[in-house]
This record gives structure tokens, sequence and C-alpha cells, in this order.
DNA sequence: GAGTCTATGATTAGCTG
DNA sequence: GCAGCTAATCATAGACT
């Protein structure tokens, strides 16, 4: 209570901010509100919001969703997953190679003879594999854009779900 | 300017809200400050905020975003290439099934010396591309995680990029 | 849909604990 | 990081344009 040179000056000298210690706190509490108004307006008109917010510095990221949403981890475990099918493509791929050189090394040697082997049918349930996991995929992508999982919930709120490493920034 | 009969209850009685009217208005002008919140938000910590709102009845989506992404229109973007990669997974798969019972019809009738087409190759340049295919749709999903754009412009807050008929809800 | 107006109450920066 | 404080500013419901 001593010293309050410019008190309540509000969004007037917003710009300034020096201050780190300030800035944090300051940081805080608008990302506070904007959380609160969000739900208001949820509440109130019956709105679905999702909120994402990078700190400043990229110390942690912070979210809202109503009425359900964790769009960070569902967005991760996507790319999680998209990496998973890219290396079974991969083991496919290479697969496929080794067959490639298996079948020119076999028929420089002879010629035929050796097509009993079930390597077609083998090869073919890969790819119906690796379909329906594209297609589990599609699926997750899908549901995430749509945000309907009718959360019982009313908020969610979740602060740093992501460590800086994890996010790559 | 006349009977004005509960003036400026504000946040009391935000719970009841039966108009029609008021609501929309309601909406619209939470939303705006909520956006304008963020707006803050960002020029004050350096923070990036991206927020998209479904309206009350699914009429329409809104988002805010800082300081880039159109994380509908991207997203929008990313089902659809997944949709084209499964259909040329398909295609694939298709030809596969074919190549099997040509090749079983083959060996039925001659044994061998039918080998010195380029099937093969030919499979695994499919199989390439459609490595390729996936690893850049894997790159997009990820820049959309990232949200780095740098974009020039300080906001970006758009009204209704989803016409209710796109946005499948 | 979007402004305008007005009284009222919420919000907030800077500070302390 | 959170909570409380205080004075100054801002936001906003409802009505109208």
């Amino acid at each position: 209570m001593k010293t309050r040179i410019s008190k309540g000056s509000q969004r007037v000298d917003m710009v300034k901010m020096k201050n780190v210690r300030n800035l944090q706190v300051t940081f805080s509490k608008h990302r506070a509100s904007l959380f609160k108004k969000a739900s208001e307006l949820c509440t109130l008109c019956g709105a679905e919001i999702v909120i994402v917010v990078y700190s400043p510095g990229d110390k942690g990221v912070f979210s809202f969703g109503h009425p359900s949403v964790n769009p960070l981890v569902e967005r991760e475990a996507g790319i999680r997953e998209l990496n998973t099918e890219l290396m079974n493509l991969e083991g496919v791929l290479q697969m496929e190679k080794n067959r490639g050189e298996y079948l020119r090394e076999i028929r420089k040697r002879a010629n035929g003879l050796f097509w009993q082997s079930p390597m077609e049918e083998l090869h073919l349930f890969q790819l119906q594999h690796l379909k329906k996991a594209l297609e589990i995929l599609k699926q997750k992508v899908e549901k995430e854009a749509q945000m309907v999982n009718n959360n019982a919930f009313p908020f969610q709120t979740l602060g740093s779900v992501w460590t800086p490493s994890n996010c790559a920034r």
C-alpha cells in the first residue's frame, strides 16, 4: 500500500511490461480470465470451445476444452500413430526390396519352379493390415476434427500437458 | 431508455437466457470479447493462442489464431489427403489382388518362364510413392501441431470458415 | 447480423503475504 | 506459482437504431 505510481491504468500501458515477474503474473491472470470467459460463453450460449495457449518463451502449453477434447493429447497420439504406420510401411518396403532381390537371384540361377511359396498371400495380408491401420487412423483424425465426445464433465482445463521436449519447438 | 427493469445485473442471472434473439446477440458479444481477450494475451505476453468456437446450434465455426493457423482448414485438408491416400492404397490392394489371381492362373497353366516382367519393380515404385505421400502428410500434421508459421500478420480471426454441411456434425 | 447507449458490477495492475 | 487488496477502468444486458 505504498508508492503506487500508476495504479489501475489497466489496459492503457499494457504494451510495456518489462519485468519478468510481472509478465509471468500477468500471463497467468490473463490466461485464467480467458478460460473463464470461454467457460462463460459455453454455459451461457451452449457453444463448444477449444483453446490452446502456448506460454511466452514456450515454457508450457495450456488448453481449454468444452465439452470434451484434449486436442493436444489426441493430436500427439495421431502423430505417433502416423510414425508407427510409416515405420510399418518402411518394413513392407524393405521386405519388398529383399523379395525383389531374392526373386532376381532365383531367376538367375534357375528358371521358375520355385513359385509354390505363399509369398503373394503374405504380402497381400500385410497390405490389408496396413490399410486397416490407416482407416482407424483416419477415423481418429475425423473424430478429432468433429469433436463430438459428449463428455459428461462440463469443462477441461489442462496445464502443461506437453513438456517442452515433447513439444519439439 | 424506458422501463429498464434489471439493468446491469451482468453475470449474475446469466444462466437463464431464454430469448433466442438475446442469445444470439450475447453469443456474438461474448465471442468478440473472448477473441479480444485472446489478442490482448498475445500482444501482452507474447503467447500463442488458437481458439475454435462452435456456435450454439452448430450454425457456424469461428476461429482465432495467433501468430498464424487456420487449424480447421489445415485439418480438413489433412483429412482429405488421408482419404486420397486410402483410395490409393485401395487401388494398390486391388492391383495386388488382380496380380495374385494372375500369378495363380499362370502358375496353373505353365510352370515358371513368365517371370521376366518388371512387375516387382512397378509394385515397388507404387509403394515408394505411397510412402512419400504419407511422409508429406505426416509433416503437415506435425506442422499443424507445432504451429510455427511466423505469419507476418498479427492476428487472424475467421468467421464461419466451415459451412455446416462440410462441418458434418 | 452489427453499432449505440447507460448504469452497474466485474476486472485488473501492482503490490504484499 | 496462488491469494488478497484497492482504486481505476472495462465489460456488458437490455433496449433501441
